[in-house]
DNA sequence: CAGAATCCTCAGAGATACTG
DNA sequence: CAGTATCTCTGAGGATTCTG
């Protein structure tokens, strides 16, 4: 970060257009569930109703959004087949693939060091609320 | 993902671990300062007042709150100095630091596609709203 | 099957004022 | 200086119903 953000001053300043990407990706993929899409779709194309199933705890409201934004953003790329009954599958572009790997370290990190980190929080909420003393 | 998360069935599943691995990290750094701060305090110690000036339009209120989440789940160092005036510094623990260099991946994944997306998201909003004809 | 449309709720976040 | 304490409000997200 140092390089990117060194400016004069007592401390590293931000300036707006680095706050803009931070603001960015996160819009991107901080939600709740765009994450969870990207890393269904990692193997190839999934259909609508797998997706659903492979995402516990989706709605279908929820689903449809988020893939629109991915698509929007040009993550993820939606095909329809015309056939009865419809049927459409979502797959990763090479702009969703090339984020998959980097996603996927923030997925490994979170797998690596959940157990410290639930430490921590468990030690500062007893430390907090001293469980009656 | 796919060793990940590889399971029989016509499409991978996510268990319910590891979605919880995933709503562990958003919840961490998914939210909108949390980021900026970490970025903030990769160069070393930074007191509160020299962060709210290092983040702009952060409010006293979401720096306070943002870092004492940070602080609880061990990603930051919070050092009071019984002065007067009164003096705090913040910095990165080892924790912090190691997910640093994951964010700051994340980062320059934004910065070096933001155009690509843009150019994306103009010409998805173009089709869906043909401008008038 | 793959969604669109509505209604509703509650936490994230801003603004402002106060304090040890 | 480094925070608390309230109040308020927006919008992300859930539940449900309807449709090509």
């Amino acid at each position: 970060m140092r390089d990117v953000r060194r400016k004069p001053g007592p401390c590293a300043q931000w300036d707006s257009q680095e706050t803009d990407f931070i603001r960015e990706i996160l819009d991107l993929v901080g939600d709740k569930w765009s994450v969870l899409i990207i890393g269904t779709l990692a193997d190839g194309p999934v259909r609508y109703s797998e997706l659903a199933d492979a995402i516990p705890g989706i709605s279908q409201r929820m689903l449809t959004l988020t893939l629109k934004h991915l698509q929007r953003s040009g993550l993820v790329n939606r095909t329809a087949y015309p056939e009865v009954p419809p049927r459409v599958e979502y797959s990763l572009t090479g702009l969703g693939t090339s984020l998959l790997s980097t996603v996927l370290d923030l997925a490994a990190w979170s797998a690596g060091h959940h157990r410290e980190i639930r430490g921590h929080q468990r030690a500062f909420d007893a430390e907090v609320t001293p469980t009656k003393r």
